[in-house]
DNA sequence: CGAGCACTTGATTACCGTCAAAAACAGTGG
DNA sequence: CCACTGTTTTTGACGGTAATCAAGTGCTCG
């Protein structure tokens, strides 16, 4: 199915653990120590004390909890810059484990307490950070109530936002298609017959252990006309008022269509299959 | 099926309604001003310009928005005491609706802001009210990857808690069917199926337009000898090892268990249909 | 009492989970 | 470099759960 040089596999996979990031959180810049992790192994577990908050210099976090039946349920996936252990209660309600080789700012929560107390603009960006957490949260509630295939394409364009923003058309995901399945409700096997069904499609190009996308650089210029077609594609069926239309190219498979150049070319379906 | 009383349902439907609180926030205590919406009545749209916060004093609030087909996604339900409004985005991401009629205190945000910068306090509990609301939302993310019934237990025990902490056996439900459906991401059918099954089972009593938990005051002081059986009825299988039942105590069920009073009496199945 | 809405129930369908096997891949040692 | 091994992923067949479609019942209110 792929046909991959291995050589951009190596370039693949060394693009989400090299990149660092001079402090995106400027308040907490110069607080903390920083702290290496080797990939696994796990940063915090669930129900220890709460007393650090960490930030990702390099590499790829996940959080997650097991349920009561055994399964493992990934809470959230964090990347150079982001913020995880905001919890704010005594005892971490979620394990932290480096799905690559970690390098994080570990801060004592007294001390950003302290920092609290002396400057205000701390305490905004904390909030800050604990609101674009709990936004998060919520769109993934709006996703997890969708069907698989919109599951998976939403999950791929955040990954492809988050993860690294300044590549234009080669995207590397470091989780494995079982961090993928736990994180959205779904089971591995699922998660992979969607790839397969986007890269029947023309969308992207999987392979083992990273996924890359390919993806045209639109920079919002893609032509509104041909969003249609795929519309068609993803969903099966078309918009029928132009209301409807619009409304879509605002929700996840419309941004979608913007980044995906799915609009030219190949059409949905008329691939034959491997 | 049901046969309550009108005087049950009267009672039932005032309870959501007439609860007031001394305002549970201190810090936000006293400032702003209280409004009263009318059932049914938006009190904030999605991409308004978000420059309030919002406490409930009475009633119910509901958060939403549209998605792409056209399907209403409820993002959390507000009672009471609790704070929404709190995206601290430029604009609010969510509608926000009055299920009940409904008193809520606005608070502008810049007043808010200003009380940050002279009292630590206020900051920080904003934190933990953003902080709160953050796990509820990871609650609920576990919760959608679960079956349906699940689902609709979870959500009964949660509103129960929330909406109601004071009674004991009786608790009245202020939203509709389609409202519990598009938050739990199941379609009206399954909703109703879910409670008959559980009516069935004995462990509520269903009516129109108001739901009516049948809840023995446990205390904590549920036999968990006697939990196995409540686990077999609604899993459809006992715990395999002691871990299991520890870990299955500690899950939404397991809370389940210990507030619906179903593992005595009536075993699951054994009632005849209507 | 009748109209309209909310809810329940039943029959059928479709999607996704489960089970099973094969293929692709990484790492190791020769 | 290649064969071997264990892991990860893909693919297929099948079954179960929940969605859809369609009546039917119960509740509220004019």
């Amino acid at each position: 199915m792929s046909n991959l040089t291995s050589d951009t596999k190596r370039q693949t996979l060394r693009a989400g653990d090299d990149k660092e990031h001079s402090c995106r959180n400027a308040s907490i810049a110069g607080v903390g120590i920083v702290r290496s992790y080797a990939r696994k192994s796990q940063i915090v577990r669930e129900n220890d004390l709460a007393e650090h908050i960490y930030e990702v210099i390099s590499g790829t976090v996940c959080t997650w909890k097991m349920s009561s039946d055994g399964r493992r349920q990934i809470a959230g996936f964090y990347f150079a810059g982001d913020v995880f252990g905001l919890e704010n209660a005594k005892n971490h309600s979620l394990t932290a484990q480096a799905i690559t080789a970690v390098k994080v700012r570990v801060v004592k929560k007294q001390v950003l307490n302290a920092l609290v107390s002396s400057d205000v603009k701390v305490a905004q960006q904390l909030l800050s950070l604990t609101a674009v957490e709990l936004a998060r949260q919520q769109e993934l509630h709006l996703l997890l109530c969708r069907p698989a295939l919109e599951r998976v394409i939403h999950f791929l364009i955040d990954m492809a936002q988050r993860s690294c923003p300044n590549e234009d058309d080669l995207i590397a995901l470091p989780m494995h298609r079982q961090d993928i399945a736990d994180y959205l409700g779904l089971t591995i096997e699922t998660v992979s017959r969607m790839l397969s069904e986007l890269e029947r499609r023309g969308a992207i190009k999987s392979n083992y252990r990273s996924i890359v996308l390919y993806i045209k650089s639109t920079n919002g210029r893609t032509p509104i006309k041909k969003l249609g077609d795929f519309f068609e594609g993803v969903k099966g069926r078309r918009p029928k008022t132009d209301q409807e239309l619009n409304e879509w190219l605002t929700s996840p498979e419309g941004k979608a269509a913007t980044l995906f150049d799915l609009t030219s070319g190949s059409r949905w379906g008329e691939r034959a299959r491997s």
